[in-house]
Order: C-alpha cells, then sequence, then structure tokens
DNA sequence: CATGAATGAGGTTTCATTCAT
DNA sequence: AATGAATGAAACCTCATTCAT
C-alpha cells in the first residue's frame, strides 16, 4: 500500500513530464494525476528533481537486470542481439511515456556528474559495447570502434520515437508495428561481415 | 550592426540553452553572454520562447537549403548521402552548442504544430526519405520502409551527441573524430544491397 | 478562517487602491497590510484586476440588494429617495476607503463591457430612474429625463469626495456633517414640482 | 512650429490617457500618436507625468481665465450661472477626451498637493462658490452651503460623462443633447429660492 | 502519514527614460 | 531638435516546498 503510492506518484509524473517536460511539469499537476496532496509527494521523494532521478534509476536498473540476465544466458552474440531489439520495442510498445521521458530528459542527467543513473547508463551501454566486441573477436561482426556503434545502435532505435513525433497517430500506429523488423534488418546488416 | 545584436543574443541564448536546456536558462544569462541588457532582449524577440524557435527555424532553414542544393546537383543517390553526412558532421563538429540545443529541446516543437520549424523538420527527413526511395528504385539500395530507416540514420548519427555526453572531453575528442567515418560505414551497410 | 484571509486581502487591496490607484498599487504593499505573503493573493484571486473587478461586484451587488429591499418595501416615492440618501451617507462614512476606489476606478469597468460589474451598475442606476419615472407619474415630480437626473443625483451625491479631496481634514470633517442634509435640499428642490 | 509639435503631444496624450488611462498609457503609443519619436516627448516634457500635469494646468488656467472674465463682465448672478454651464456643456462636447480625462485621472492631483493644478483647481471652485455666496446675500439663491452646493454643481454636470459610459453610442448623442437643458433645470431648482 | 493553504524567492517581461548619432 | 535603440529597475505572478492540522 505504501509502496503503491510511491508507484502512482511516479506513474504520475511520468506522465506529466512526458506531455510538458520536467521543467514545465507542476507538483500539483503529479499529485492531481496520482490522485494526492501535493504534499503527500514530499513524502516520499525529496523534491522534483529526485522523481526524474528515481525514474531513471529504476529503468536504468531495470535494463542493467536484463543486460546482466542476457551475458549469463549464454546465447550467442547474434541471439543476444536480437533479445536486447526485441526487449527494446516491447518496452517501447508498453510504456511509451516512460521512454519518452529518459529520451527528453536525458540530458538532465549530466548536472549529476557522479550519480547512480549516469553511472548505469553508461554500464549499459558498456555492456552492448562490450558484446559488439566479443562479436568482432569472434568473427562474427565486422571490425569497428564498438563504442560508437553501440551508441549508433541505439540512436537508430531511439530514432522511431522522433518520427512518432510527426506524424499523425494513424502512421505512428504502422510506424510501430513495421520499425522492430526494420531496425533489426538495418542494424544487423551495419553491424555483420559481408555476406554474414 | 543592427542584426549583429540580434545575432549575438541568438548565440549567447544557444550556449545558455546547451548549458542548462531552455527552461533552467535565464534571461539576465543570456543578456550577460550577449553583452547586452536584460530588455535588449526583447527588443528583438517576443519571448524566451521566440528564441529558441528562431533557432530552430534558421538552422533547418540551413539544412533546407542545403538539401534543395544537393537534390537539384544532380548526384548520384551514393554520393548524395556521403554529402549528407559530411555536411552533418562538419555542422557538428563547428556548432556543438547549437546541435546540442536542437537535439535537447527537439520536444517543444510539438507545442506548436502547425509552426514553421516543424513543418521545415518534416521536409528535411522528406527529403531524405525520398533520396532512400529513389535510391532503392534504382537498385542501388535494400528495400525497406525509407520513413524508418531515414530517421534510423538520423537517430544513428545525433547518437554521437549523446556518446560525448558520458565519456571524458579527451574521448569526446577522438569520438569526433572516428565517428565520422564509422558511422558512414555503418550505415552505408545497414542501406545498401548486399554485396552493393 | 479562509473566507475572513479573502476580506483581508480584499480590504487590504481597498486601502493601497484607495491610497495610490490601481494601477500604481503593488501586490506586495496589498499582501503587506493583509499581512500575508504575496502568493496566498494569488490563491485567492487569479491576478490583482480581480481584486478590483470583485470589490466592485461586491459593493454592486450590495447596493442593488438595496434597491431591491427598497423597491419591495412599498414606501412611497419621496420616502424612498430619502432612504437611498441616507444609505449612501452611512456607507460613505463607514467605508470612505472603498467610495474613494470604486470613483476612482470606476472608468476600468469600461474594459470589461459584458462583464457582471457593469451590469449591476446599470442595474443600479435604472432602479433609481424608473423610481424617478414612478414618481413623475404619480405627479410627486417635475417633468425631466430620468436617467439624465437619476446620474446627476449620483453626481451630486458622489461630488462629496471631490470637495474633501481639495480641504483639509477639519474642513472635511465638516463637511461629511453638514453634506447629507445639504445635499437632500439641493436634489430633492432639484427634482421637486415647484412648491412640491 | 515648436509650439504646434508640443501641442501634438499633449494632444496624442490626451487621447491615450483617455482611451486607456494616464498609468497604463505608454510613451511608444503617445509618440506615435504625435507623429514624433519617443525621445522627442522628452525635449518638451520632463515625464510622463508632466505631461499630464500640463493638461491639467493648461485646462484650469483656461477655466480660470473663463471665471475671472465672468466676475469682471458684472453680469447677474443667475446670467453668470447660465455662462457656467454652457460653458461646460460646449467645452464638453468640443473635447470630450480632454474632459474624460479630467475626470478619470484627477486623484492624481492630490500626489502633488502644493502644485499648480490643484491651487488651481481650488480657485475654480472657489470662484463658484463665491458666486454662489453672492446670490445668496442678494436674496436670489436660497440659503445652503456654498462650498458644498458648488461642489455638487459639477458633481451633477460631470455625471453626464458617466452616463455615457454606460449607455450605446447612440443614446450617449441624445444625452449629450438633451442634458443640458435637464441639468440647468435641475441645478437651477435645486439652488434658488422656492418661486424664484 | 495525508493534507493543502501559505510561503516567498526568483524569473520573465514591461516600459519610462536616456543619449549617442 | 529629432531620433529610436538601449537600458535596467521594477512589478507581476508562479510554483516548489513547507508545516500546522
Amino acid at each position: 500500500m505504501k509502496e503503491d503510492k510511491r508507484e502512482r506518484i511516479r506513474d504520475a509524473a511520468i506522465s506529466v513530464f512526458a506531455e510538458k517536460g520536467f521543467s514545465e511539469a507542476r507538483a500539483d499537476e503529479i499529485a492531481e494525476r496520482a490522485g494526492v496532496a501535493v504534499g503527500t509527494i514530499y513524502n516520499y521523494f525529496a523534491n522534483k528533481e529526485a522523481i526524474l532521478i528515481d525514474i531513471f534509476e529504476a529503468e536504468f536498473t531495470r535494463l542493467k537486470e536484463f543486460y546482466q540476465h542476457l551475458r549469463r544466458s549464454g546465447l550467442p552474440v547474434v541471439e543476444q542481439i536480437r533479445q536486447i531489439l526485441k526487449e527494446h520495442f516491447a518496452r517501447l510498445e508498453e510504456r511509451q511515456e516512460l521512454i519518452r521521458v529518459l529520451q527528453r530528459e536525458r540530458f538532465k542527467l549530466l548536472e549529476h556528474p557522479g550519480a547512480e543513473p549516469l553511472e548505469l547508463y553508461r554500464e549499459i551501454v558498456a555492456y552492448v559495447e562490450e558484446l559488439l566486441r566479443e562479436g568482432i573477436e569472434n568473427g562474427l561482426l565486422r571490425e569497428c570502434n564498438p563504442r560508437i556503434i553501440a551508441h549508433a545502435l541505439f540512436g537508430a532505435v531511439e530514432s522511431v520515437t522522433h518520427c512518432s513525433m510527426i506524424c499523425s497517430p494513424e502512421e505512428s500506429q504502422q510506424l510501430f508495428r513495421e520499425a522492430p523488423e526494420e531496425l533489426a534488418k538495418f542494424i544487423w546488416r551495419g553491424i555483420t561481415l559481408e555476406g554474414g
């Protein structure tokens, strides 16, 4: 019950942050959408920014766990990358607003250089980077700068959100249906050896 | 002289927006960096948001012109894409702060659905989309959804900015040197026909 | 308690408006005199102008009720006019600042042509106008344009405020003592039939 | 030519003051309506308030001269009062905006207790007051407090402006036609001896 | 723990006034 | 004398945060 209220506040915050952006989001509105009084927010979070940090931390922790799990799975590199993409798109579909907040407010992480979320983000990218490196070493992927390509991979996936920004809701729906397959192909070709 | 002052205000705004984000940027600081009084800002722009919109509009207009020029050039698709990447990275290198603002505040465009900048952005992506479509029709590029891939292309390129966010200044420098080549390869493989 | 605070803010505003005029009245000073923080004002009123409108509305509603009550009283026209003057001067004595604000800022009502206060003001004058018309029909008052004379009646009464503006506090006091009687006579002679 | 420009600025100010009130009147708009640059205003007036003071002073000086002239005319009291009303209404008709400004901003005079305009205003009322006193002494007017009645007289006349505030332009026109006669009768009966 | 009225620091914007041209 | 861009003090209002109930 207690944790439930914290959850509700966070979800309400996600919804408002996604819509107006962090800075324009008012505590009143978060409280209203969460169905609590403004004061209650401050029983669970130190301040508005703490909610955002918490959102980042929760999602990045979740992602990190996913990657750790994946690594321990012992699946071949190819399959791991496939799983990553699958996971990403599944998450995007089920929690569009959350993903939108993470992308929209990502720059705020820089204001807390030593804090948890940025560190987690680094680790997440590092996992992918290492995966790519492994793939290269195993002769499965082509030679490349794994850090750059790891980011490019994320960038390509995230672009779907930007795309949905400029098209109609109907086009958006179609987009979300086709994007996983399209991007998987795009990325796959981008990183595998010719003829691989 | 007059246009010069407007320019100085805009550049100062870019610098502050890049650093703190639009919402946290204070008019005082923009004025200070521009070397003018606060009031002067409002002789050139209706309000703080108008500066941001102007920044978007100016850059997107510039980009649109570049794309129009490119299209009229009659260069082969391959070469056009090469030029686009070259242009993007050159711009990123010479105006990092500007690019950072465009990426950071892109979501604000949604608040002005009918306004110029969003329309320009649509046109820009549409150019790339059409270029891809042309390449596909000519048998130069593989079959794909050109809209999705157009965005993915942008996303991959933009990811460099995010990458530079999480690494040291030295790593960043190296990154900017290597990224163009790396991304060109990644994208090229991602869109060409096998063995193309 | 809550309504009490709203009241205190309104009264403080009346005091400042009377002294400096609406436009020169600063929100800080209203808050200070009301014994609240600036922000508290805006928990009760949308903005500074809303306080003024509220002042007009409250007083005009009060007046309208007085006139409605009077009309239902069935008193003879003569007595009704006597009551109106009595009421006016009593109100002037007990709430000089309020009356001063109503007179001073009356022109601001024109900026809200369809709003409540102007409408109430119209109704109030209309009551007097009709009363005069009734008196004329009954042969108690001389033939006249009741609308013009209704306004003239108000104007004459209000002039006391202007008079007090240009004389010393001592003279003012004497003025307030003598004015009711003097004006009653003046008005009475002005509207009754010769020898009435 | 020089005096002409000063005049144009003053007239423009009257027009803006009448419309928006002194405090809401912007120097830019006065300049625009006067057909000069903002800076030019300050070559002729020390500041915005000085224009208002000047407007008051000019009109009150004019009025004072009229009253002085009248007094020296040796006309009978009755005729003098008739002339005063005639003059008032003529002025109201030819310079409605000016009259509106004088009435609207009259309270600002209190902020300059020792200044010329308030002094002139005192003198003007004093003339009428004395005229009334003379009439009473001569047995032409009824016994009354001449100061109060002098103000009441002004108040009644000024009420026409307020009346025109709440009615349609067409009603206003009719009002201005009928008011002089109506008010003259009202006032005359209010101050003369019964059967006078 | 929950509430929500109160707080007041702080930011945006306005606009009277100046002064270099 | 005329100009109008530049100035910056000042005012309104917002809204994250607190704390008494």
